[in-house]
DNA sequence: CGTCTATTTGAATGTACTCAAAAGCGGTGG
DNA sequence: CCACCGCTTTTGAGTACATTCAAATAGACG
Protein backbone atom coordinates (compact mmCIF):
# COMPACT_ATOMS: atom_id res chain seq x y z
CA UNK A 1 0.00 0.00 0.00
CA UNK A 2 2.78 2.56 0.72
CA UNK A 3 5.19 1.52 -1.58
CA UNK A 4 4.58 3.91 -4.50
CA UNK A 5 4.14 7.04 -1.97
CA UNK A 6 7.36 6.42 -0.54
CA UNK A 7 9.25 6.15 -3.96
CA UNK A 8 7.87 9.02 -4.56
CA UNK A 9 9.15 10.73 -1.49
CA UNK A 10 12.35 9.28 -1.44
CA UNK A 11 13.13 11.08 -5.00
CA UNK A 12 12.20 14.07 -3.51
CA UNK A 13 14.74 14.16 -0.44
CA UNK A 14 16.49 11.47 1.57
CA UNK A 15 14.87 9.74 4.98
CA UNK A 16 15.49 7.18 7.20
CA UNK A 17 13.35 4.00 7.67
CA UNK A 18 12.20 5.74 10.60
CA UNK A 19 11.08 8.94 8.97
CA UNK A 20 9.15 7.19 6.50
CA UNK A 21 7.41 5.28 9.25
CA UNK A 22 6.68 8.15 11.35
CA UNK A 23 5.03 9.16 7.42
CA UNK A 24 3.05 6.26 6.64
CA UNK A 25 1.36 6.24 10.09
CA UNK A 26 0.00 9.60 9.61
CA UNK A 27 -1.57 8.97 6.21
CA UNK A 28 -5.10 8.21 6.40
CA UNK A 29 -6.14 5.14 3.66
CA UNK A 30 -9.17 6.08 1.97
CA UNK A 31 -11.13 4.18 -0.93
CA UNK A 32 -14.21 6.28 -2.99
CA UNK A 33 -16.09 4.91 -5.77
CA UNK A 34 -17.06 6.29 -9.48
CA UNK A 35 -18.74 9.85 -9.07
CA UNK A 36 -18.08 10.10 -5.88
CA UNK A 37 -16.94 13.79 -4.98
CA UNK A 38 -14.19 14.66 -2.45
CA UNK A 39 -14.94 17.83 -2.08
CA UNK A 40 -17.37 20.64 -3.45
CA UNK A 41 -17.90 24.21 -4.18
CA UNK A 42 -17.66 25.92 -0.67
CA UNK A 43 -16.64 23.33 1.36
CA UNK A 44 -12.84 23.63 3.04
CA UNK A 45 -10.88 21.20 1.80
CA UNK A 46 -9.70 19.18 4.80
CA UNK A 47 -6.71 16.47 2.82
CA UNK A 48 -3.63 16.48 0.76
CA UNK A 49 -4.57 13.34 -1.21
CA UNK A 50 -1.82 11.06 -2.65
CA UNK A 51 -3.28 8.96 -5.77
CA UNK A 52 -2.12 5.18 -4.82
CA UNK A 53 -4.92 3.94 -8.16
CA UNK A 54 -7.93 5.80 -9.91
CA UNK A 55 -8.34 9.04 -11.98
CA UNK A 56 -10.25 12.31 -10.78
CA UNK A 57 -10.51 15.34 -12.23
CA UNK A 58 -11.07 18.85 -10.37
CA UNK A 59 -13.73 21.06 -12.25
CA UNK A 60 -15.40 24.72 -11.34
CA UNK A 61 -18.97 25.85 -12.31
CA UNK A 62 -19.04 28.98 -13.94
CA UNK A 63 -21.47 31.17 -14.34
CA UNK A 64 -23.41 30.24 -17.17
CA UNK A 65 -23.39 26.91 -15.09
CA UNK A 66 -21.11 24.99 -17.35
CA UNK A 67 -18.00 22.84 -15.75
CA UNK A 68 -14.73 24.26 -16.52
CA UNK A 69 -12.04 21.16 -16.04
CA UNK A 70 -8.95 22.39 -13.86
CA UNK A 71 -7.07 19.23 -14.09
CA UNK A 72 -7.25 15.42 -14.44
CA UNK A 73 -4.90 13.37 -11.22
CA UNK A 74 -3.75 9.91 -12.08
CA UNK A 75 -1.56 7.41 -9.75
CA UNK A 76 1.40 9.06 -8.58
CA UNK A 77 0.13 12.67 -8.13
CA UNK A 78 -1.62 14.49 -5.34
CA UNK A 79 -4.80 16.09 -5.54
CA UNK A 80 -5.95 18.66 -3.20
CA UNK A 81 -7.20 22.41 -3.21
CA UNK A 82 -4.47 23.98 -1.93
CA UNK A 83 -5.31 26.97 -1.90
CA UNK A 84 -8.39 26.20 0.40
CA UNK A 85 -6.91 23.46 2.22
CA UNK A 86 -4.04 26.11 3.67
CA UNK A 87 -6.28 29.05 4.43
CA UNK A 88 -8.78 26.95 5.77
CA UNK A 89 -11.17 29.31 3.62
CA UNK A 90 -14.68 27.53 1.61
CA UNK A 91 -13.25 26.23 -2.01
CA UNK A 92 -14.87 26.74 -5.61
CA UNK A 93 -13.73 23.44 -6.86
CA UNK A 94 -15.24 19.99 -7.03
CA UNK A 95 -13.15 17.05 -7.13
CA UNK A 96 -14.85 14.10 -8.52
CA UNK A 97 -13.48 10.66 -8.62
CA UNK A 98 -13.38 9.14 -12.59
CA UNK A 99 -12.92 5.68 -11.24
CA UNK A 100 -12.67 3.63 -8.24
CA UNK A 101 -10.10 5.03 -6.38
CA UNK A 102 -7.44 4.51 -3.96
CA UNK A 103 -5.78 7.46 -2.08
CA UNK A 104 -3.50 8.11 1.20
CA UNK A 105 -4.68 11.52 2.67
CA UNK A 106 -3.23 13.77 5.29
CA UNK A 107 -5.36 16.58 6.93
CA UNK A 108 -4.23 19.57 8.17
CA UNK A 109 -3.44 18.53 12.12
CA UNK A 110 -2.32 15.44 10.98
CA UNK A 111 0.48 17.48 7.83
CA UNK A 112 1.01 19.54 10.98
CA UNK A 113 2.14 16.82 13.48
CA UNK A 114 4.36 15.71 10.15
CA UNK A 115 6.12 18.57 9.41
CA UNK A 116 6.59 19.05 13.20
CA UNK A 117 8.38 15.45 13.44
CA UNK A 118 9.96 15.45 10.47
CA UNK A 119 10.44 18.92 9.14
CA UNK A 120 12.47 17.80 6.10
CA UNK A 121 9.11 16.74 4.24
CA UNK A 122 8.37 20.55 3.77
CA UNK A 123 10.49 20.17 1.05
CA UNK A 124 8.54 17.62 -0.81
CA UNK A 125 5.31 19.36 -0.45
CA UNK A 126 7.54 22.67 -1.45
CA UNK A 127 8.22 20.12 -4.44
CA UNK A 128 5.06 19.15 -4.81
CA UNK A 129 3.33 22.66 -5.14
CA UNK A 130 6.08 24.03 -7.73
CA UNK A 131 5.14 21.17 -9.65
CA UNK A 132 1.82 22.14 -9.69
CA UNK A 133 2.45 25.22 -10.30
CA UNK A 134 5.13 24.50 -13.62
CA UNK A 135 1.75 22.10 -15.15
CA UNK A 136 -0.63 25.25 -14.46
CA UNK A 137 1.90 27.65 -15.89
CA UNK A 138 1.95 25.40 -19.09
CA UNK A 139 -1.43 24.99 -19.33
CA UNK A 140 -2.02 28.60 -19.41
CA UNK A 141 0.70 29.30 -21.86
CA UNK A 142 -0.82 26.36 -24.35
CA UNK A 143 -4.71 27.39 -23.56
CA UNK A 144 -3.73 30.87 -24.60
CA UNK A 145 -1.75 30.63 -27.40
CA UNK A 146 -2.59 27.59 -29.28
CA UNK A 147 -5.66 26.60 -31.33
CA UNK A 148 -8.06 24.18 -30.24
CA UNK A 149 -6.50 20.99 -32.60
CA UNK A 150 -3.27 22.12 -31.10
CA UNK A 151 -4.28 21.84 -28.04
CA UNK A 152 -5.82 18.83 -28.12
CA UNK A 153 -2.86 17.00 -30.20
CA UNK A 154 -0.69 18.53 -27.01
CA UNK A 155 -2.67 16.75 -24.84
CA UNK A 156 -2.95 13.29 -26.54
CA UNK A 157 0.84 13.18 -26.66
CA UNK A 158 1.09 14.41 -23.08
CA UNK A 159 -1.45 12.32 -21.43
CA UNK A 160 -1.80 9.75 -23.89
CA UNK A 161 -2.76 7.17 -20.94
CA UNK A 162 -4.98 9.67 -19.94
CA UNK A 163 -6.91 9.96 -23.02
CA UNK A 164 -7.68 6.46 -23.04
CA UNK A 165 -9.60 6.23 -19.80
CA UNK A 166 -11.55 9.47 -19.75
CA UNK A 167 -14.89 10.46 -21.58
CA UNK A 168 -14.20 12.44 -24.56
CA UNK A 169 -16.64 15.13 -23.32
CA UNK A 170 -14.40 15.98 -20.36
CA UNK A 171 -11.19 15.94 -22.30
CA UNK A 172 -13.21 19.10 -24.50
CA UNK A 173 -14.16 20.53 -21.11
CA UNK A 174 -10.21 20.55 -20.24
CA UNK A 175 -9.20 21.75 -23.11
CA UNK A 176 -11.80 24.65 -23.46
CA UNK A 177 -13.81 23.93 -26.23
CA UNK A 178 -17.03 22.04 -26.73
CA UNK A 179 -17.78 18.29 -27.38
CA UNK A 180 -19.33 18.98 -30.86
CA UNK A 181 -16.07 21.08 -31.69
CA UNK A 182 -13.65 18.21 -30.32
CA UNK A 183 -15.48 15.88 -31.97
CA UNK A 184 -15.10 17.85 -35.27
CA UNK A 185 -11.19 18.36 -34.78
CA UNK A 186 -10.83 14.64 -34.33
CA UNK A 187 -12.59 14.14 -37.73
CA UNK A 188 -10.33 16.09 -39.57
CA UNK A 189 -7.41 14.80 -38.31
CA UNK A 190 -8.67 11.30 -38.92
CA UNK A 191 -9.51 12.61 -42.60
CA UNK A 192 -5.87 14.30 -43.23
CA UNK A 193 -3.93 11.00 -41.97
CA UNK A 194 -5.66 9.05 -45.03
CA UNK B 1 14.50 50.46 1.52
CA UNK B 2 13.35 47.44 4.29
CA UNK B 3 10.23 48.55 5.84
CA UNK B 4 7.83 46.78 2.81
CA UNK B 5 9.27 43.43 2.62
CA UNK B 6 9.77 42.99 6.16
CA UNK B 7 5.98 44.19 6.61
CA UNK B 8 5.40 41.43 4.10
CA UNK B 9 7.54 38.73 5.70
CA UNK B 10 5.98 39.75 9.21
CA UNK B 11 2.32 38.91 8.12
CA UNK B 12 3.60 35.26 6.73
CA UNK B 13 4.59 34.46 10.05
CA UNK B 14 6.21 36.31 13.38
CA UNK B 15 9.95 36.82 13.27
CA UNK B 16 12.41 38.30 15.93
CA UNK B 17 14.40 41.47 14.99
CA UNK B 18 17.59 39.55 14.90
CA UNK B 19 16.08 37.33 12.50
CA UNK B 20 14.56 40.39 10.15
CA UNK B 21 18.33 41.68 10.34
CA UNK B 22 20.31 38.34 8.81
CA UNK B 23 17.32 37.96 6.49
CA UNK B 24 17.85 41.99 5.30
CA UNK B 25 21.68 41.16 5.09
CA UNK B 26 21.37 38.21 2.98
CA UNK B 27 19.33 40.72 0.21
CA UNK B 28 20.86 42.52 -2.76
CA UNK B 29 19.23 45.91 -3.89
CA UNK B 30 19.02 45.75 -7.73
CA UNK B 31 17.78 48.97 -9.77
CA UNK B 32 16.94 47.76 -13.33
CA UNK B 33 15.44 50.54 -15.92
CA UNK B 34 12.63 50.84 -18.15
CA UNK B 35 12.90 47.73 -20.50
CA UNK B 36 15.86 45.57 -19.09
CA UNK B 37 15.71 42.29 -19.10
CA UNK B 38 15.86 40.35 -15.86
CA UNK B 39 16.09 37.02 -17.66
CA UNK B 40 15.43 35.75 -21.35
CA UNK B 41 14.39 32.46 -22.52
CA UNK B 42 17.39 30.04 -22.20
CA UNK B 43 18.95 31.60 -19.34
CA UNK B 44 18.14 29.71 -15.69
CA UNK B 45 16.93 32.22 -13.49
CA UNK B 46 19.00 32.91 -10.59
CA UNK B 47 16.88 35.32 -8.83
CA UNK B 48 13.95 35.60 -6.41
CA UNK B 49 13.46 39.58 -6.36
CA UNK B 50 10.70 41.24 -4.21
CA UNK B 51 9.65 44.49 -5.88
CA UNK B 52 9.87 47.58 -3.57
CA UNK B 53 9.06 50.10 -6.32
CA UNK B 54 8.36 49.52 -10.33
CA UNK B 55 6.46 47.14 -12.71
CA UNK B 56 7.46 44.34 -14.89
CA UNK B 57 5.97 41.71 -16.86
CA UNK B 58 6.70 37.98 -17.84
CA UNK B 59 6.17 36.70 -20.80
CA UNK B 60 6.78 33.52 -23.30
CA UNK B 61 7.14 33.85 -26.99
CA UNK B 62 5.40 31.13 -28.86
CA UNK B 63 6.15 29.52 -32.16
CA UNK B 64 4.52 32.13 -34.06
CA UNK B 65 7.00 34.74 -32.33
CA UNK B 66 4.39 36.27 -30.87
CA UNK B 67 4.15 37.12 -26.87
CA UNK B 68 1.98 36.19 -24.87
CA UNK B 69 2.19 37.64 -21.59
CA UNK B 70 1.52 35.57 -18.21
CA UNK B 71 1.81 37.67 -15.46
CA UNK B 72 2.03 41.42 -14.41
CA UNK B 73 4.11 42.31 -11.31
CA UNK B 74 3.94 45.45 -9.03
CA UNK B 75 5.26 46.88 -5.27
CA UNK B 76 4.87 43.90 -2.75
CA UNK B 77 5.09 40.87 -5.64
CA UNK B 78 7.50 38.72 -5.80
CA UNK B 79 9.19 38.25 -9.54
CA UNK B 80 11.10 35.22 -10.35
CA UNK B 81 10.40 31.94 -12.79
CA UNK B 82 10.49 29.41 -9.82
CA UNK B 83 10.66 25.88 -11.94
CA UNK B 84 13.84 27.45 -13.13
CA UNK B 85 15.20 28.73 -10.05
CA UNK B 86 14.81 25.63 -7.98
CA UNK B 87 15.46 23.40 -10.41
CA UNK B 88 18.59 25.08 -12.03
CA UNK B 89 17.16 24.35 -15.40
CA UNK B 90 16.75 26.90 -18.23
CA UNK B 91 13.86 28.75 -18.47
CA UNK B 92 11.12 29.34 -21.20
CA UNK B 93 10.53 33.26 -19.65
CA UNK B 94 11.06 36.36 -20.17
CA UNK B 95 11.02 39.04 -17.88
CA UNK B 96 11.03 42.66 -18.47
CA UNK B 97 10.87 46.10 -16.64
CA UNK B 98 8.57 47.83 -17.60
CA UNK B 99 8.89 50.85 -15.72
CA UNK B 100 11.77 51.83 -13.84
CA UNK B 101 12.00 49.76 -10.71
CA UNK B 102 14.07 48.71 -7.47
CA UNK B 103 14.35 45.46 -6.31
CA UNK B 104 15.37 43.16 -3.70
CA UNK B 105 16.66 39.59 -4.38
CA UNK B 106 18.15 36.34 -3.49
CA UNK B 107 20.07 34.03 -5.08
CA UNK B 108 19.91 30.30 -4.54
CA UNK B 109 22.80 29.85 -2.61
CA UNK B 110 21.69 33.04 -0.36
CA UNK B 111 18.10 31.64 -0.34
CA UNK B 112 19.72 28.21 0.77
CA UNK B 113 21.60 30.38 3.50
CA UNK B 114 18.70 31.95 4.84
CA UNK B 115 16.64 28.93 4.80
CA UNK B 116 19.51 27.04 6.76
CA UNK B 117 19.39 30.10 9.85
CA UNK B 118 16.01 30.71 9.76
CA UNK B 119 13.79 27.90 8.77
CA UNK B 120 10.87 29.15 9.69
CA UNK B 121 11.26 31.30 6.39
CA UNK B 122 10.31 27.70 4.54
CA UNK B 123 6.97 29.18 5.28
CA UNK B 124 7.06 32.72 3.83
CA UNK B 125 8.43 30.88 0.65
CA UNK B 126 5.76 28.44 0.64
CA UNK B 127 2.91 30.80 1.26
CA UNK B 128 4.31 33.20 -1.66
CA UNK B 129 4.26 29.67 -3.80
CA UNK B 130 0.32 29.28 -2.71
CA UNK B 131 -0.12 33.08 -3.56
CA UNK B 132 0.70 32.55 -6.87
CA UNK B 133 -0.82 29.10 -7.58
CA UNK B 134 -4.25 30.47 -6.63
CA UNK B 135 -3.46 33.44 -8.90
CA UNK B 136 -2.70 31.29 -11.74
CA UNK B 137 -5.60 29.16 -11.02
CA UNK B 138 -8.51 32.34 -10.86
CA UNK B 139 -6.29 33.37 -14.25
CA UNK B 140 -7.10 29.98 -16.03
CA UNK B 141 -10.70 29.56 -14.98
CA UNK B 142 -11.84 33.11 -16.52
CA UNK B 143 -9.19 32.31 -19.52
CA UNK B 144 -11.31 29.33 -20.45
CA UNK B 145 -14.46 30.53 -19.48
CA UNK B 146 -14.87 33.85 -20.14
CA UNK B 147 -15.36 36.19 -22.98
CA UNK B 148 -12.70 38.77 -24.14
CA UNK B 149 -15.16 41.23 -22.93
CA UNK B 150 -15.70 39.55 -19.34
CA UNK B 151 -11.92 39.09 -19.32
CA UNK B 152 -11.33 42.95 -19.89
CA UNK B 153 -13.84 44.11 -17.32
CA UNK B 154 -12.62 41.60 -14.56
CA UNK B 155 -9.00 42.70 -15.08
CA UNK B 156 -9.99 46.36 -15.25
CA UNK B 157 -11.54 45.68 -11.82
CA UNK B 158 -9.42 43.51 -10.05
CA UNK B 159 -6.09 45.57 -11.14
CA UNK B 160 -7.29 48.91 -11.46
CA UNK B 161 -3.82 50.56 -11.14
CA UNK B 162 -1.82 48.33 -13.27
CA UNK B 163 -4.07 49.44 -16.00
CA UNK B 164 -3.26 52.97 -15.19
CA UNK B 165 0.49 52.27 -15.63
CA UNK B 166 0.70 49.61 -18.78
CA UNK B 167 0.23 49.92 -22.63
CA UNK B 168 -2.89 48.60 -23.97
CA UNK B 169 -1.21 45.80 -25.77
CA UNK B 170 1.06 44.37 -23.20
CA UNK B 171 -3.21 44.30 -21.42
CA UNK B 172 -4.27 42.90 -24.54
CA UNK B 173 -0.97 40.27 -24.51
CA UNK B 174 -2.42 39.54 -20.68
CA UNK B 175 -5.93 39.03 -21.43
CA UNK B 176 -4.98 37.03 -24.56
CA UNK B 177 -6.43 39.10 -27.50
CA UNK B 178 -5.04 41.11 -30.28
CA UNK B 179 -4.74 44.74 -29.12
CA UNK B 180 -7.14 45.64 -32.55
CA UNK B 181 -9.57 43.19 -30.71
CA UNK B 182 -9.24 44.87 -27.02
CA UNK B 183 -9.71 48.37 -28.76
CA UNK B 184 -12.78 47.64 -30.35
CA UNK B 185 -14.27 45.96 -27.38
CA UNK B 186 -13.31 48.81 -25.16
CA UNK B 187 -15.60 51.04 -27.77
CA UNK B 188 -17.98 49.12 -27.46
CA UNK B 189 -17.92 49.40 -23.74
CA UNK B 190 -18.09 53.10 -23.79
CA UNK B 191 -21.15 53.33 -26.33
CA UNK B 192 -22.96 51.27 -24.10
CA UNK B 193 -22.59 53.88 -21.29
CA UNK B 194 -24.06 56.65 -22.85
C1' DC C 1 -32.93 -6.11 -26.30
C1' DG C 2 -33.96 -1.71 -24.66
C1' DT C 3 -32.46 2.39 -22.38
C1' DC C 4 -29.43 5.80 -21.31
C1' DT C 5 -25.53 8.37 -22.33
C1' DA C 6 -21.80 9.71 -25.35
C1' DT C 7 -20.45 10.99 -29.84
C1' DT C 8 -21.09 12.66 -34.47
C1' DT C 9 -23.05 15.62 -38.00
C1' DG C 10 -24.89 19.83 -40.13
C1' DA C 11 -26.58 24.57 -40.57
C1' DA C 12 -26.66 29.03 -38.79
C1' DT C 13 -24.39 32.27 -35.86
C1' DG C 14 -21.08 34.67 -33.11
C1' DT C 15 -16.64 35.77 -31.53
C1' DA C 16 -12.14 37.01 -32.39
C1' DC C 17 -8.28 37.48 -35.85
C1' DT C 18 -5.64 39.45 -39.93
C1' DC C 19 -4.22 42.98 -42.66
C1' DA C 20 -4.09 47.59 -44.07
C1' DA C 21 -4.72 52.22 -43.22
C1' DA C 22 -5.89 56.33 -40.52
C1' DA C 23 -5.87 58.92 -36.39
C1' DG C 24 -4.00 60.19 -31.91
C1' DC C 25 -0.33 61.18 -28.65
C1' DG C 26 4.09 62.14 -26.51
C1' DG C 27 8.52 63.52 -26.71
C1' DT C 28 12.46 65.91 -29.03
C1' DG C 29 14.98 69.15 -31.60
C1' DG C 30 14.88 73.25 -34.20
C1' DC D 1 6.46 76.99 -29.04
C1' DC D 2 5.71 74.42 -32.97
C1' DA D 3 6.70 70.69 -36.28
C1' DC D 4 7.87 66.33 -36.94
C1' DC D 5 8.85 61.53 -35.82
C1' DG D 6 7.88 57.19 -33.90
C1' DC D 7 4.86 54.52 -31.54
C1' DT D 8 0.21 53.33 -29.76
C1' DT D 9 -4.52 53.09 -30.58
C1' DT D 10 -8.52 53.09 -33.50
C1' DT D 11 -11.26 51.72 -37.55
C1' DG D 12 -13.04 48.83 -41.20
C1' DA D 13 -13.50 44.95 -44.36
C1' DG D 14 -12.93 40.31 -45.02
C1' DT D 15 -12.03 35.77 -42.96
C1' DA D 16 -11.17 31.94 -39.78
C1' DC D 17 -12.17 29.64 -35.77
C1' DA D 18 -15.33 27.95 -32.50
C1' DT D 19 -20.16 27.78 -30.54
C1' DT D 20 -25.14 26.77 -30.39
C1' DC D 21 -28.94 24.08 -31.22
C1' DA D 22 -31.18 20.20 -33.03
C1' DA D 23 -31.14 15.74 -34.69
C1' DA D 24 -29.05 11.31 -35.97
C1' DT D 25 -25.97 7.57 -34.76
C1' DA D 26 -23.12 4.72 -31.95
C1' DG D 27 -21.80 2.41 -27.61
C1' DA D 28 -22.20 0.67 -22.91
C1' DC D 29 -24.56 -1.63 -19.50
C1' DG D 30 -28.13 -3.94 -17.09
Amino acid sequence: MFTSINDYVNRCGSFSPEEILIFNELLKHRLVKKKQLLLREGEICDFEAYIVKGCLRTYYIDENGSEVTLQFSVEDWWVSDIGSFHERKPSLLYIEAMEESELLTLNPSRKEELLAKVPQFERVFRLMIQRHLSALEHRLIRTMAQTAEERYLDFMEQYPKIALRVHQHYIAAYLGMTPEFLSKVRRRLANRKD
